[in-house]
DNA sequence: TGTTTACTCTATTATATTGATAGGGTAAAG
DNA sequence: CTTTACCCTATCAATATAATAGAGTAAACA
């Protein structure tokens, strides 16, 4: 299931990617257009912003922009931080790598094997789609 | 993150598949072999076994037998039972659909259409993979 | 310089899910 | 009729998620 952290950091990077120019868009409208706590949304920004994706002005006409061209930001960098690792178990994890404590052996293990390729299915997705794609219209 | 329950299915159906015979074997043996609790995985056999997947014999020679060959068995199927939805969101989701209440219009849902795409990714997977798959050697 | 704006940060809380455990019940074998 | 091993319900601790509250701080602008 998809956290509605990563559900609403998606929208917000839309939101801002299809803005006409690049001025800072305050948190108060991105949450009322897109039905999100604000708060909520106030701490999801802010560690897009501290792991480089968005940048934040203060005081008057104050805000978050887009610190990237929306065709440079990979879907793989997005989800790894708003979700965490794309695989789902640690055993098959490219960048949250870690055994499994109750797996003797990952080379004879049947949830790793097929693991494997659903990792491989959803980074060849992830891969493919930027930011710019997910702009609908 | 894949769940314990889904697991510990799959490696007991992997268990259970990779014996010489069709034989019933119990849960203790099951347990032991794949370091699982037993009553925990008392539960997950049970409700594979009120799914159609599984069979039980009781009293002494008893225990757990599949019902199908491990080639008719779909992963998409077994994910399913143990683990839910395919789809990381209900609104692409096609056995569990439900429309997302803070969603006023999924077609030009960002969410929705990098997600569309993740789900045909896996579905694509796990439909190309059966339980005969999973036994590696 | 001082006031307003809007981001920053910490703490708290409610809720749900997961994973594990306990214990008695029941059907079948022999 | 006793043993075996599945069946079923209930409970509980731990964790993660989602939301909320409130005080703090930097910058703009008059």
């Amino acid at each position: 299931m998809l956290s509605k952290k990563t559900k609403y950091g998606l929208k917000a990077l839309t939101y801002l990617a299809s803005q006409k120019d690049n001025k800072p868009v305050q948190i108060s409208e991105i949450a009322k257009h897109e039905n999100i706590s604000q708060k909520f949304l106030e701490s999801i920004l802010l560690s897009l912003r501290k792991t480089g994706f968005l940048g934040s002005k203060k005081g008057k006409g104050g805000g978050y922009y887009l610190i990237k061209d929306p065709k440079a930001v990979l879907m793989t960098d997005v989800m790894r931080i708003l979700e965490g690792p794309i695989a789902m178990v640690p055993c098959v994890s490219l960048n949250f790598y870690e055994k499994c404590d109750d797996c003797p052996d990952e080379n004879t293990c049947s949830v790793n094997k097929l693991m494997l390729k659903v990792r491989d299915a959803n980074l060849e997705v992830y891969r493919n789609n930027t930011l710019a794609d997910l702009i609908t219209g």
